[in-house]
DNA sequence: CTCCAGGAGTATC
DNA sequence: GATACTCATGGA
């Protein structure tokens, strides 16, 4: 392989990132790991203060990565904004976490998967979906899979869908694939407000408040959507707005006044917190 | 065996 | 708006 590297002079932790539940496409590899994001299928490893890549299909730079895993974010100023006990005992515990900035597509059918699930699952149902309706890549370290565009996942019955062991989520998948083939565009809601473009995607049939707010939040760029689930919800009730009778989306519009513009971030950083110690 | 999991749609009040 | 039921499947 034919290595690149380049220093980081922000704080960033590979492992942590891609452990944290919010992107699936990636192994561990030697001393490093294998990432798959979009055409792309390269290796990355950490070192301290460096990062070094190899791409294996379709060319990675530099700015790919900075872009994949938002390294322009001033994280040590998001950091500095926040004071209470939790999130300062977070920032301390998870230093370096960053969001990503994943496909809109690919996001959009990780998190369909994501529903009543679990990581392990999550992965193995991208898998799966990959092998049977993606693109296969012949690599000289093997064959892998892309996920299928929606025009390939439309080629898929129902009944292949629900074979494929995605459970209930198999209809979700059925819609909306035909949805984004008939001319629904995921890319063009980056251009609009942040509760329009939560409101268009929302009309997608499977997509709720919460795989609405990860969507937005993990690939089209709203650093300000706060995605609650079961473990934000009970952080959020325990420690932030105790005693209130709040469902998850009264919780979702709270959280959102209550963190600010970066509200992203500090969900990410009580996701973690909420399921190690809680 | 039962219970629940990074939810959402639907019916019902 | 709030609650209850349903939807598939795998793991504890």
């Amino acid at each position: 392989m034919n290595f690149d590297t380049f220093p980081l002079e922000a704080p960033f932790n590979l492992k942590l990132t891609l452990e944290s539940g919010q992107f699936f496409q990636w192994r561990p590899y030697t001393n490093g790991f294998l990432i798959q994001h979009r055409k792309h299928f390269f290796y990355i490893e950490q070192e301290k203060h460096f990062l070094r890549f190899a791409s294996i299909l379709d060319e990675v730079h530099p700015e790919l990565i900075r872009d994949l895993f938002r390294l322009n974010d001033d994280l040590q100023g998001i950091y500095n904004q926040w004071d209470d006990p939790i999130l300062n005992t977070a920032r301390e515990a998870y230093r370096g976490l960053r969001l990503m900035r994943q496909d809109p597509w690919e996001c959009t059918l990780s998190f369909l998967c994501s529903m009543a699930s679990n990581i392990p699952r999550i992965t193995g149902n991208l898998r799966t979906l990959s092998e049977r309706f993606g693109t296969v890549q012949d690599t000289e370290h093997g064959v892998s899979y892309r996920l299928p565009s929606p025009q390939e996942l439309a080629q898929a019955s129902l009944d292949e869908l629900y074979e494929s062991g995605v459970g209930f989520r198999a209809k979700y998948l059925y819609r909306i694939s035909r949805e984004i083939q008939a001319g629904f565009s995921l890319n063009a809601l980056q251009d609009i407000a942040y509760p329009e473009a939560k409101t268009q995607l929302m009309t997608l049939h499977g997509i709720g408040e919460k795989v609405a707010d990860c969507i937005l939040l993990f690939s089209l760029n709203f650093l300000e959507a706060f995605p609650v689930d079961t473990w934000i919800t009970k952080i959020l009730k325990q420690y932030y707005f105790p005693g209130r009778k709040s469902s998850p989306y009264k919780l979702a519009a709270l959280a959102r006044a209550h963190f600010g513009e970066y509200a992203g971030y500090a969900q990410q950083y009580l996701f973690h917190y909420a399921r190690h110690m809680l």
